[in-house]
DNA sequence: TGAGTTTTAGATCGAGCGATCTAAAATAAA
DNA sequence: TTTATTTTAGATCGCTCGATCTAAAACTCA
């Protein structure tokens, strides 16, 4: 039978996913990535396909570690706790990140999704789950009455989506608390009050 | 004396503006962008310096052209109004643009400043420039009654720009109309209210 | 008109790109 | 041990990259 891989295809790809992360897709050459990964390109292409089936394997890597893991982690916290947490979280992940790689899946919005229908799909799905989230917790909230029954419950959940996005991008040039925690501060006051 | 430049230096930099703002920095290449612009790599050359030279300008010109005129345009409308114009306008473009090109700002906050320490301080500044139009705004808001006073003016302002980066991003993916209003309705439900 | 200067057009530079190929090394089942 | 299969390592494919060079063409001013 056949000669068994050398690598650990998760851990490799995770070195994939710190490479496409910090540099984008166009700025990675496939060399970099074999090095960075520690195999051969012939290896890399045998493994993943060409640059483009890596990089859908590494998003998918990434948003099932980072988002999907996020996800569920709060799924069953108290909705107005949940979110205090998640932006939480969030903030905290954005000041410690001092390569300033941002969110690999708000990095697939922008350089990706835009010129590529199935990446769009891929990102627009991922996108819709975390608003998904964010309806579920603001419902629930509504219901038991920690948060404001004053607007549509999809429409807070858009902001919330809005309000991440915009986080996201902002600390990638003003990684600032006073500015990010700044954002926050007037949602969390408009979902109390009303 | 010399020949003069046989082409327009405002007209072709505003060819080299629609490549980069559709493509991205590193997908563009010299040769896309001097046959775009209608002229040759070396007089691409001889006018605008290198590449990244050509891109700070494109994103200098983009800028003057584009939020610099929206800031200008909106200095002397009522605050309130103003904040409204603005997220109209952006909706409207975001919804308009076929191509999903997005703002160069955006895209370069995301694309070239993470990496780029002057890019880095050209997008900072021009964040900084608009921040402070919206602090103008809520301020002056907050002083005629048409603005809450609930939420100091400064933090108010952070997250008008937050959701600005947010509707930004999201349209390069989701271009849908009811999620961008959807965020834009309970920001100004907050403005009016408390 | 002629001297002087700049812009043109096109070829070309070395380097790096994504991707593939060959052949040797490695392994498990027969 | 043999056979079959896969992974390795490294060279190499054709192509495109950003950038430069060489001349010819174009133009202004003396």
């Amino acid at each position: 039978m056949a000669r068994p891989r050398g690598f650990d295809e998760t851990a490799v790809l995770e070195k994939a996913v710190q490479c496409f992360w910090s540099r984008g897709y166009e700025a990675v050459s496939v060399r970099d990535l074999a090095a960075e990964m520690g195999i051969k390109g012939a290896s890399l292409y045998n493994a993943f396909g060409d640059k483009r089936s890596l990089y859908r394997r590494a998003l998918d890597h990434y948003v099932a570690q980072t988002v999907g893991d996020r996800l569920q982690r709060l799924a069953g916290v108290p909705p107005r706790e949940a979110l205090e947490r998640f932006y939480a979280e969030i903030i905290e992940r954005s000041l410690n990140d001092a390569e300033r790689k941002g969110c690999l899946l708000v990095n697939s919005a922008l350089e990706v999704a835009p010129h590529d229908d199935e990446f769009r799909e891929v990102v627009a799905g991922v996108l819709k789950d975390i608003e998904a989230f964010f309806l579920r917790c603001v419902t629930a909230g509504q219901a038991d009455g920690s948060i404001t029954t004053r607007q549509p419950a999809a429409d807070l959940a858009r902001l919330l989506l809005g309000v991440l996005m915009g986080i996201r991008v902002l600390a990638r040039t003003r990684p600032d608390r006073e500015l990010l925690e700044g954002i926050v501060k007037p949602v969390f006051f408009l979902l109390d009050n009303l």
